[in-house]
DNA sequence: ATTTACAAACAGGCTTGACGGTTTGTTGCC
DNA sequence: GGCAACAAACCGTCAAGCCTGTTTGTAAAT
């Protein structure tokens, strides 16, 4: 049941000779994996577009370019479709944050970086998306118990990233994970401010106070006093 | 049957002396505001309790124990009746506001209460009604529309609270609203959390975090530096 | 030949806004 | 004061429209 969404070609692929030129016959998973990728990919395109109560599976469909009863069978109903192009889009953004991670570790990036790109990603439309899902989630089980173990693994990424760049501590161990947590936070109320109040500078303005703060109360190895 | 006092209610000046004993018979008005202010009180808990989206007008019609007639007499469609049902909590937020901004004009609160109070309001039902309207502003230009001014009064009246409380800035005098506006949407960005991950401890941690920096960030005469 | 991917039509449920009718309060007239 | 006329509040029902899930049918791959 729990089974991700990478289509791996079973069996032993015969396809040996490769055909640039011909994309006349494709294999059967090939064609499943395209047309669900397809289709997970509109999806939240559209809940971005539309939000996620207005998008309908006539929607989705329609701009997947396949028909009510190919979606219909590869996502049964409604909610799983949803379900599934949350678990699609968080466990794409899970693969991102491992790269940063990997970064970090190589030393190619600092908590200056890595708040910038954090933000990055909180004001762009990946969030936003994860937004419609929360407001569902607050009142509808189905969503949340999908919901919850995606971001709590989220969480943990993040958090061996905030401990590759603040190793030592100074003060309590758990003073870290809740500099991390408030600083998620923080971005997520930017996030939503931005909904209705979308203000560049104030933002920047933000997020380089919110540093300070931060290099004040945490001095760790990479995290000097600006200035 | 009669009235009471030979005064006729008739003519000149009809809203001039109130009848508090007798319940009987009420004015056009006072039906007309007991039903509205029924609807809205109905349609916000709806809201609450089923998402701004899963809340149709019969629902409302139903929980207030007015017909759906009478509903689309007071508010013609749905739309106006979200949009009232926004501006009327958001209107009751700002006036409680008001009464803080009192107490500690008076001198009955300081940062730490004000924070503390705060996340009380942003932790509590009326938040997340917010966050149903705040994401289908995203996608709906209209509840945007009516979102918007109503949002940026709110937070004109937490700047004047602000400003009482740190009425002297050492740094830029931009640092204070900018500071104001971070603690915003750390509060926000927590009560998003609660969604999916409600742990008080951490949300009292968090705050005293944010507490302890903005003492060390900002010494005003109220905030001092901890320890 | 059998399984899988896809397509099209169908029925059922729900929601919305509109419409005619009824009760309740208000105003004008005698 | 009493009565008629009017307006506002209120109610029940209706016909659309949309969305969902099922079912039946067809082409493609194994």
């Amino acid at each position: 049941m729990t089974d991700p969404d990478g289509a791996a070609p079973r069996g032993a692929g015969h396809a040996g000779t490769a055909n640039a030129a011909a994309p006349r016959r494709r294999t059967q998973a090939e064609r499943s994996a395209a047309t669900q990728q397809k289709i997970l990919t509109v999806t939240t395109g559209l809940i971005l577009a539309k939000g996620l109560r207005d998008t309908s599976t006539v929607d989705v469909a329609d701009a997947a370019g396949v028909s009510r009863g190919a979606l219909l069978h590869h996502y049964p109903n409604r909610q799983i479709l949803m379900q599934e192009a949350l678990r699609h889009l968080l466990n794409g953004e899970i693969a991102d944050i491992r790269g940063i991670a990997a970064a970090i570790r190589d030393g190619k990036m600092d908590i200056d970086g890595f708040l910038s790109e954090m933000w990055r990603r909180f004001s762009g439309p990946l969030f936003m998306v994860t937004i419609e899902f929360l407001t569902a989630a607050r009142t509808d089980p189905a969503i949340r118990e999908a919901l919850v173990p995606v971001a709590l693994d989220y969480n943990r990424q993040l958090d061996d990233i905030w401990e590759t760049l603040l190793p030592e501590m100074p003060g309590a161990c758990g003073t870290r994970r809740i500099a991390l947590n408030a600083t998620l936070c923080l971005l997520r109320g930017m996030a939503t401010q931005s909904i209705w109040r979308d203000d560049p500078q104030l933002f920047a303005d933000m997020l380089e106070f919110w540093k300070t703060s931060l290099g004040t109360m945490m001095p760790g190895p990479a995290g000097e006093a600006p200035q």
